[in-house]
RNA sequence: CGGGGUGUAACGCAGCCUGGUAGCGUGCCUGCUUUGGGAGCAGGAUGUCGGGAGUUCGAAUCUCUCCACCCCGACCA
């Protein structure tokens, strides 16, 4: 491909909108172009990438046993009044009406569709199990989208689906799209890392996320170095304390606190650590009120939260809730002496505390000195509810806890019979019975894993592919192609030799002066560059240089070929 | 949805407070020179100043309204 045929606008300058590194670097190289909220066009150059991407995932895939279609991205609303999902879902979801006015949405994931087509088709348990996927545009309305693609509305997303006679089968296809995820994200020449995963509202008895790991990264994930446990944060158990609860030595005091209404404030004032002081939480479900109880320097965790029988949906109550309830406005609220029917939820950390500070119930004052059995009932219920930090015990017990950042790729469920019991997708076992089918279903993020690449691989002048992911693997920078004909002879023959071999290979023939062109094509981070100008023909030579490094090699123009395809073969 | 912000040339921005009919840098076009790290000189083109309504002799500027886009949003009790 030669630059002058090719269709790559670059930027000098990324556009204000931009905000992340692999947002503004996508459209200063030409990658992409937004036409909305969270509506990207993909430019030539990011479309050879996204196919790379789906290449990788295809066929890891296929070699994984699973079998290609390709779903209706319209989806008519009764498919979802069956599953109960078209209130659901909400206004995540895109409806749309037709010409007679029936209601369809442009699907935002198909295990409707794919649960009808297979309780119209399976019907024996001889044609178990099957896993079917495609790769297809999803439309998502996000509440908020951002970072270009990596919360786009419209985005690419492979998901596969799997069948099966019972939850065995089910079990081994899981740990099968396991490690083809595994293999998926190794191929693409990513850091990722797999973590235990809420399965959220889908339930079911396992689920998995892959990450790949960048700071930038909108999830928290813990992990222990020393074993192989990871799980996202919303997951996460902390562990309970193993210390006892020390004994009391301090006396209960009420001391004025005026306008100090956050922990830090509190124990700033008092001269106090953070983590001698308690964070009182009202929260309401079903109308009754509940107060939890989290370490100063914690984080409540409301998926934890909500697992706690009786406290889900929970909500946070309102300021006039608490000064109605409890009698005092938020900010110096506290578990001594509150009014019955609001229950006490301690997280664990907090159950072994002593000598704690907490509010007064009382505007403008807090309590120092207290504890739990002596200045008020012992907690209704001690529970997790809160995110583990850095150094909190492994609940492995290998170790302690480390936390980093990803960015969520890849997510496999077991669904079990979710959905093949509530739209009535059943097949015939070996005795003659009817039985939903066990499902389990995975998802890549296509799109994303674009700009998570970025993320992960960029440096000052732009970014720096993986190389089973780079739009080109080799580019040709022909100095003075215009005007010299021994360049020109020799980037062309360069460039036909590369295709031949099967390197895709990108020639820059617009006779720009040196400087635009290295720029250019740093910052579309094409994996090697080989420079080709008068000054080396001379001696018969070209430059090669990697994009990953400084230093670039002289080498025998003849002997350029072999060598990059090497280069790329083995991917060093 | 709530809060905040921004909309002026392809990109980045100034001008707005204090109304007088639009500018800078980059990019783009032409010519000459230059050519191994985003060239120099000379010349040139490009704007419904987000849309609409209003105030005014006169609106990018003031007022109202609509729209688009960006950022933040459990709690920190």
């Amino acid at each position: 491909m030669r630059v002058s045929k090719f269709f790559v606008p670059t930027l000098k300058e990324p556009p204000a909108e931009a905000e992340l590194v692999s947002h503004k670097l996508m459209l200063r190289a030409g990658l992409i172009r937004k036409l909305g909220s969270g509506l990207y066009s993909w430019l030539p150059l990011g479309l050879r990438v996204l196919r790379k991407v789906e290449s990788v995932v295809r066929e890891e895939m296929n070699r994984a046993g699973a079998v290609e279609l390709l779903l209706p991205a319209v989806q008519p609303a009764e498919l979802w009044q069956e599953s109960g999902r078209w209130e659901q879902f909400g206004p995540q979801m895109l409806k749309i009406k037709d010409r007679h006015e029936r209601d369809f949405c442009f699907g935002p994931t198909h295990e409707e569709v794919i649960t009808d087509i297979a309780r119209r088709d399976i019907r024996s348990y001889r044609q178990l199990p099957v896993n079917l996927y495609q790769i297809q545009t999803k439309f998502r309305d996000e509440i908020r989208p951002r970072f270009g693609v990596m919360r786009a509305r419209e985005f690419v997303m492979k998901d596969a689906y799997s069948f099966h006679a019972d939850h065995a089968g089910l079990e081994r296809e899981y740990r099968n799209m396991y490690e083809a995820y595994s293999r998926v994200f190794e191929h693409l020449g990513l850091k990722y890392r797999s973590v235990a995963a809420d399965p959220g509202a889908i339930g079911g008895t396992g689920s998995h996320e892959f990450h790949v790991l960048a700071d930038s990264g909108e999830d928290a994930i813990a992990f222990c170095p020393d074993s192989d446990y990871a799980a996202n944060i919303e997951l996460a158990e902390a562990l309970a304390p193993a210390e006892p609860r020390p004994a009391a030595s301090q006396e209960m005091k009420k001391v004025p606190t005026p306008g100090k209404t956050t922990c830090e404030d509190v124990v700033d004032l008092l001269g106090l650590p953070l983590a001698s002081s308690v964070k009182a939480l009202a929260v309401v479900c079903n109308e009754e009120m509940f107060m939890l109880l989290v370490r100063g320097d914690h984080q409540l965790n409301e998926i934890k939260a909500a697992k706690i029988p009786g406290l889900s949906p929970f909500r946070f109550a309102t300021d006039k809730e608490i000064e109605t309830r409890i009698g005092c406005r938020p900010g110096y609220i506290g578990p001594v002496e509150i009014p019955d029917g609001v229950k006490v939820i301690a997280d664990r950390s907090v159950a072994v505390m002593s000598d704690f500070v907490c509010g007064a119930n009382e505007a403008g004052y807090h309590l120092t000195g207290v504890n739990f059995g002596r200045d008020l009932p012992e907690p209704a219920q001690i529970a997790d509810i809160r995110n583990v930090v850095a150094g909190d015990p492994s609940p492995d017990g290998k170790g302690a806890l480390e936390i980093c950042r990803g960015i969520e790729v890849g997510h496999i469920f077991q669904l079990r019979t979710k959905y093949s019991e509530a739209m009535g997708a059943t097949f015939v076992d070996e005795s003659g019975q009817h039985r939903p089918f066990e499902m389990g279903c995975y998802g890549i993020g296509v799109s994303r894993i674009v700009a998570a690449a970025i993320e992960q691989g960029h440096d000052e002048r732009g970014i720096v592919w993986p190389l089973p992911m780079a739009p080109f693997q080799v580019a040709i920078a022909a100095i003075g192609y215009e005007r010299s004909e021994a360049v020109r002879e020799a980037a062309d023959r360069l460039h036909d030799a590369l295709q031949a071999a099967g390197v895709e290979v990108l020639l820059d023939d617009r006779g720009e002066r040196p400087g635009v062109m290295f720029a250019d094509l740093e910052l579309l981070g094409v994996p090697w560059r080989v420079t080709i100008g008068d000054r080396g023909l001379k001696e018969g030579k070209a430059e090669v240089q990697a994009r990953s490094a400084e230093k670039q090699e002289s080498i025998e123009l003849q002997k350029v070929p072999d060598h990059l395809k090497s280069l790329v073969c083995t991917g060093t």
